[in-house]
DNA sequence: GAGAGCTGTTAGAGCGCTCTAAAGACCGAG
DNA sequence: CTCGGTCTTTAGAGCGCTCTAACAGCTCTC
């Protein structure tokens, strides 16, 4: 910077003021500074520059897995977003370890995040106020009342009930239903099925068979289903993933979807489209909750106001591995 | 700094050398600056750290998109091996697009990354050179020889040879190839498959559809071998998704996978596996590329040396897609 | 033509660290 | 007791920027 403003022969404080671009620079000077820099191939330091502002224009996300498509696209979302806006993304994963997230954390607080977006966390919620008194927060997937952090939400009983409603309305009664376990989402999706089940007077029907969100759990849910004398008519699977797993459990059993049983999903991940897939499923819009996950936290960044709650709307998707109940 | 200094009684240079974890500091005054350090709550400053120290133990990384499971699988890669070691990862998407390539580019040589991680690249050889002349890069999945960075990439030419020796080891002669275009391999396959069908003496049989890398154009292939009168006994697909596609479309018309055609994908991204897809194809190591690149990078960062290449070994994986030709 | 009120420019302190060089503490050897 | 050597600690100068306050040079008003 001192050899730009030395070649442009203003002082090193006019050649801050024309790289941020700020007002009240003549055009005259604007230029020469703009030149001398682009001649000398000078590159603003945004170490120098965040230590100096105490903003970094930078945003940490901190998720799962990468390799999950689920949180992946959460982050392209933040992604898309954050380049647009000049914000530069600080990536931390957990991979569902409380221990690993907080220690991602910490390493995104020692660089001074501007804020911070937690998908899904796992840690306890003591931690989570403490890093809310730290930084900007917001957490996507996951509900602590006790905490004024933002939140971006979608509202998992109202999926299930578009799955239900979706089932009934083909004539299913008998429908079961794969569990998530204890990861995001899944109590709240068993609580509603159930809850949906009773309210239609199925409650007799309800079948609830454990799970964990992977598709192991589909293949084994698809044999025990198998084992009964006779099989639900249709299935209601916590994500893709099990359903894919239910998907190739039947398949290889000979069993025909939808034929003789109907199965459908939740997040239409990628795979869920597949034309050979095919899976009928509960969108989750992911880039939508990413990019609102951004907004709300660059917000937060610019005026301190107490936490939000972003409740975005499932939406069902039905292709072909539902049809009518057969006997 | 200055408060744990004087909690502690001690000068900040001496503070320093304890967050550091250097050698030559008494345990006892280790211990009071330690405890001083808790007591306040204190937490370095990373910005101010990698000013000082011209070092930000930060890595970039740059990929089209995080929405494509097959960069996201090579950025996970990557983030497991920085958060073990201690970096932290800026993470860019160029979106295919050269022009925003850049520009992640330069916001990542702002913050003064320690090295960047370019990923099947799209932006011209030129300004590669001059990335490479700023900071370390490894580039993955193109080949340039022209530069002197690191590469990571798998032998496409013997991923093929895989492909071709399953297919013509179960029987088959009329092996089509739909192909991948411009993108990162897709080249490199297409000549392969050409130059191994000549050299097996099947050059007549030859048959190469254009696609695109997308689930579309493999739909449209299929489209496309039913219109002819015998279709071929097995097709190639240039990657997973483009199998995917053909999947579908011989589904809808009632062609049956593998009895009537064999399909062989690409990459073996996570859908390939699933048990209803369940698509024979060649594995490229995604996860095990981000770490290679990653590792190459931060050698190159602590003793600059003449640029490596290392060339993975993708694998054959057989799955249900493929069996012996009919007819 | 003096003062107020602009716009455009600058000096210089400071952001929170690291790093070099030098000083201080401590040891055994002479 | 002094000296050289090793180990530990410290002062202080940066790293490359931003930001405040002040200043210079205008125009406008009365």
């Amino acid at each position: 910077m001192e050899d730009v403003a030395r070649e442009a022969k203003v002082s090193r404080a006019l050649v801050s003021l024309v790289m941020r671009e700020q007002p009240n620079v003549s055009e005259a000077r604007r230029e020469r500074v703009l030149e001398a820099a682009s001649r000398l191939g000078y590159r603003p330091n945004a170490m120098a520059r965040s230590l100096a502002s105490r903003r970094t224009r930078t945003v940490g996300v901190i998720l799962d897995d990468l390799r999950n498509p689920f949180f992946a696209e959460i982050a392209g979302g933040v992604e898309e977003l954050a380049s647009d806006l000049g914000y530069q993304l600080l990536l931390g994963a957990g991979g569902r370890q409380a221990q690993r997230e907080r220690m991602a954390l910490n390493a995104l607080l020692e660089y001074r995040v501007d804020g911070v977006i937690l998908v899904s966390p796992r840690m306890t919620a003591a931690h989570l106020v403490a890093a809310v008194a730290e930084v900007p927060l917001v957490v996507v997937g996951r509900l602590l009342r006790s905490i004024d952090a933002d939140f971006v939400l979608t509202d998992e009983a109202h999926g299930t009930e578009l799955v239900l409603e979706h089932l009934t309305g083909l004539g299913h009664e008998r429908i079961a239903h794969v569990d998530g376990g204890r990861g995001a989402g899944g109590p709240q999706r068993r609580a509603a099925y159930l809850r949906g089940m009773k309210a239609r007077r199925l409650a007799p029907y309800a079948r609830v068979i454990p799970g964990d969100f992977t598709e192991e759990a589909g293949t084994r849910a698809a044999q025990e289903l198998l084992r009964d004398s006779r099989l639900p008519t249709a299935v209601f699977a916590a994500n893709d993933v099990i359903a894919a797993g239910l998907l190739g459990g039947f398949d290889r059993a000979g069993v025909t979807v939808p034929d003789q049983v109907s199965i459908i999903g939740y997040d239409n991940i990628s795979i869920a489209h597949l034309a050979h897939v095919s899976l009928t499923t509960i969108d989750q819009p992911r880039t939508s909750m990413g990019r609102i996950a951004l907004e709300l936290l660059l917000d937060q960044i610019e005026h301190r106001r107490p936490g939000v709650l972003r409740l975005l709307e499932p939406t069902l998707v039905v292709r072909s591995t539902t049809g009518p109940p057969r006997g």
